[in-house]
DNA sequence: TTGTATGCGTTATCAA
DNA sequence: TTGATAACGCATACAA
């Protein structure tokens, strides 16, 4: 097993020091230009490549962007990823995806270990705006910047990029209504988390500005995940409420409640209408249309990662506490979907 | 800004030295357990974390697993690293996510960085199997283990977990067969891509067996990627080549390709059947059916982390070149999709 | 039982 | 122009 080059090796081999390496490396103007392309030839040859554990020990920067994200099976998040990382490089930065699957704990532990190998910044999506606050808070004070993407956290100066949750879920409820809809559900947490309080509000106004009474039962807190979603959904169906149309909160929900819907013998879109935010993929595999709150993931991710590389080229701006809105646009998912010939794929 | 705590802020409040307070968090025998309680209390109050790039520096490992894979978009990936990072938490490892796109710069860039930080393995899903393969092999000199899984690498010895693809390819076809299809299309690279070759010899092995002649222009050479495969089919079906069935080698060709037979205004299943590599949800965007070859993604990760495990805790499993095969399975994905009742929702 | 000295690989500040 | 030394935060062999 051969060891790693290292800057003494190089250093030995000339028959120098490594401080002359290290600066000949990084073409300190101290270092003749004679020396300079001894050393790279020779860090070249032995494939030399510096320890980045070692440079940001010193250093203050590590240059890596940690991403903590709550589910990969949403393909808003991939999406969002994509514009992370290539806007990432483009500034200079690598960046390492974690996930939290809105898991409180999770979250704590992936956040404690971007902060152990010394990230410059976060770009948090997180799993609610209170459970970890004094990490998030702690970790801000200890010089990592934090940029806050698609959920923001009230009461707080993290700065963010998001879309208008209000106004997507305002229309998205408005879209049901005018489809003809009256007893419209809303599907999700609708306190503790931001966004989903903000979607909550954007529904309830769609409501009351269609003189539609506001039925409690059409209301189901469930958390952010297929199986707390699918299953409310079911028993409150079993039980025979009645809805037409359904606002989730987010993909897993939507996907979960699609599954429910149609398990209990209904129908999509003739039934139940269903919304969800984020335009995700996975709501395709119900193999019904549907509605979604497209929030370009790709453009939130590019703005978010800028915020981020202002934030820590510039102090000003990072204390400012800059909320970025990202346009949103209501769209309908499967409409063009063909008929299938019955048997004709059988298993 | 406050400066993160280190072993020395610890010693200094209780005034010992920072090898005691070392010693002590680690439970070290040397240390009285009185010791151990005080340094512990403080060490809490004061919230220290240890520095994993320090503590990295001096211990060979940093219970790091790096995980390079080509696509978010593809589930198939999504779901198998669900699988990687629950069973690296269960085995003691934080694991971070790379993505190359299918670009070998992009992989080298993310492989060099993985090793610039010291990660004790990494999972690879590489690009191909030939560019940076004097890389993959030096890291691995270096000492860092690299399990390889979903695609292998020929003609070495990097241990593997993969489905058994030939076999898989063969059902696929065979099962557009079976539906009266005979004219059956290729989409991908077949060359250099380990998996691809595989899955290629699957495909000629089943044209064989049912006496199907082999047409050399149903053999599409194509990237791994929705452009290519889009752009390349779509002016094959517009010169008027006819085609019945498609074996498509991944989720982002198959989106291609059935993107490019509905532009075509041919109808999928009824002119052509679609068929690809990985369940990928991004296909159900179509809105048509389709069939998939299941590798059990969430398996293949986990099983995928414990060789690697393994490998890092026995010398002689990671030096016997192991391939471990996933079981997959043949099956139809939206078979059940509802009719929509046209004008129903309008954009 | 605790402290001292040294080193991991790098950079920065001085001297030479 | 180059070299010696200390430092980053932590761990460990060895001395006290």
């Amino acid at each position: 097993m051969k060891k790693k080059v290292t800057l003494k090796d190089i250093a030995q081999k000339i028959g120098v020091d490594t401080s002359t390496v290290s600066k000949a490396l990084r073409k300190s103007p101290d270092i003749s230009s004679t020396m300079q392309e001894k050393v790279k030839s020779i860090a070249d040859k032995l494939g030399y490549r510096p320890n980045l554990l070692a440079k940001s020990l010193i250093n203050k920067r590590s240059n890596i962007l940690g991403v903590i994200i709550p589910d990969l099976r949403i393909s808003f998040f991939s999406e969002a990823t994509r514009g992370i990382y290539e806007e990432a490089t483009k500034n200079g930065f690598e960046s390492i995806l974690l996930v939290h699957d809105e898991n409180p704990k999770n979250e704590k532990q992936k956040l404690e270990f971007l902060s152990d190998i010394n990230v410059d910044g976060i770009l948090l999506n997180s799993v609610d705006e209170n459970t970890n606050l004094d990490l998030y808070k702690r970790l801000q004070e200890e010089g990592i910047k934090i940029v806050c993407w698609d959920r923001k956290i009230r009461n707080s100066n993290f700065n963010s990029v998001t879309i208008n949750d209000k106004k997507a879920a305002y229309e998205l409820t408005n879209t049901f209504i005018k489809a003809g809809r009256r007893k419209i559900m809303f599907i999700g947490p609708n306190t503790g988390i931001p966004v989903a309080k903000d979607r909550y509000d954007g529904y309830l106004m769609a409501l009351k500005e269609n003189d539609i009474k506001f039925n409690k039962k059409l209301v189901l807190q469930t958390e952010r995940t297929f199986e707390s979603s699918h299953d409310t959904l079911f028993q409150v169906l079993k039980n025979g409420t009645e809805i037409d149309a359904i606002v989730c909160v987010g993909g897993l929900v939507a996907y979960g409640a699609g599954n429910a819907i149609l398990e209990s013998k209904l129908n999509i879109p003739d039934d139940i209408l269903l919304g969800e935010f984020g335009d995700n993929d996975i709501i395709s595999r119900l193999g019904v249309p549907f509605y979604s709150v497209n929030q370009n993931p790709y453009q939130m991710g590019k703005q978010s990662v800028d915020l981020l590389t202002q934030c820590l080229n510039d102090e000003k701006i990072c204390a400012s506490s800059i909320n970025i809105e990202v346009d949103h646009k209501i769209i309908s998912r499967n409409t063009g979907v063909q008929k299938m010939k019955k048997n004709f794929i059988k298993n």
